[in-house]
DNA sequence: TGATTTTATTATCTTTTGTTAACGTTTTGG
DNA sequence: CCAAAACGTTAACAAAAGATAATAAAATCA
């Protein structure tokens, strides 16, 4: 997939937020940055401030924070098409708490902080931009208050049973152990989860 | 406390994202609305769109949602200086899964869905309400954030340490059960929890 | 390919949590 | 002020989860 195909998805995805003109798009473009990450690379590593905000062009990336014992604990994934950011460290510009980690060969068009802070202040396109950075704030804001939600209200394994209904693409590309984490539970209580699950439901 | 009064706790709440000049702020103010709530009066209710945004002048709410079996479960809680809204029911004007109740008889400046898009979509103003809807939108996200990693890497009673910390306000003014809610365990457990921390540390 | 690492399951034991119920205390509201 | 409701704790038992270790299958990669 080459930068003009990459281009296009991204203005694609960017424009189910905000539409540009031709112009717009021009000025936008300029900001952009390409990177590539191979397999086990970090987009954002734990203690450092996390300059970019990314949207997967082609790949998938794991977002992990590492206990004190040294054990790793797998937050979320974030797949083709989406974007990726260690968001608490881009936005405050603050040390990550957070890696994020590519889960193979991962491509990414990128929008700096300090480029986004030029965009964000740009006489032309500065209200979209911030229109922008609303929307995607707000949607991962309702996907979190999901998250918690599912937390507060609901068991590992009712939580795990909702997930095997409308999570297909997570459940088939990533480890067990990792989901595990995800749901807030021990890869071994996950296994156990799924005997009880799969033996009394057939 | 007046509606003057309440409308500068209002302006200087959003000058931490956002400063107005007095034209803009007057233009502003003619969108907001005030708002009393009697104790255990919903500000939002499950099922129906939550069409207010609310800054809190005075009071406190509380945030809880209803499980099949028709036990309540407390999600969150709002207070006096903070905002509050069913964010995901506001932003996409679906109907709400949660209520959100005054703990006690509660004051708002709120601004309505419809005034908000105004707002947003105002020449004079909509580039300022963008970004400070954007910068609402990451602080939720930034808390959420923080919420979803702590349900992830702590315990229950990891997390109620760390609410005994940083969570004074919380503690002193709410039934502990709300709390138990809000950390994600029973009533029971967390006097458990309280039992072990208490007897052993002192 | 063959050795190594990763992954998922299972077993055992301990700890924690959920559930239900009982009990006194406090708060609430008429 | 009094009755009712709400609140926090405790007990007893069941269910679930954590910790650890062993095992076998699968994936990785040199």
């Amino acid at each position: 997939m080459d930068q003009i195909d990459q281009l296009k998805a991204f203005r694609q995805y960017i424009e189910t937020f905000v539409v540009f003109t031709a112009d717009e798009w021009h000025e936008l473009e300029k900001h952009l940055t390409f990177i590539e990450l191979k397999k086990k690379d970090y987009f954002a590593e734990r203690g450092k401030v996390c300059q970019l905000f990314g949207f997967i062009t082609n790949g998938s990336v794991r977002y992990f924070s590492v206990r004190e014992d040294g054990e790793e604990i797998t937050n979320y994934f974030s797949f083709t098409g989406e974007l990726t950011s260690s968001y608490k460290s881009f936005v405050r510009q603050q040390p990550s708490l957070v890696y994020i980690q590519a889960l193979e060969d991962t491509s990414f068009i990128c929008i700096s902080h300090s480029n986004m802070q030029k965009l964000l202040n740009n006489p032309q396109l500065g209200h979209k931009m911030e229109r922008f950075g609303r929307l995607v704030a707000e949607y991962y804001l309702c996907c979190y208050e999901d998250r918690v939600q599912a937390f507060i209200t609901q068991s590992p394994e009712e939580r795990y049973v909702k997930l095997l209904q409308d999570g297909q693409g997570v459940l088939q590309r990533i480890p067990q152990h990792y989901i595990a984490n995800f749901l807030g539970v021990t890869p071994v209580s996950l296994s156990r989860i799924r005997k009880r699950i799969f033996t009394a439901t057939g």
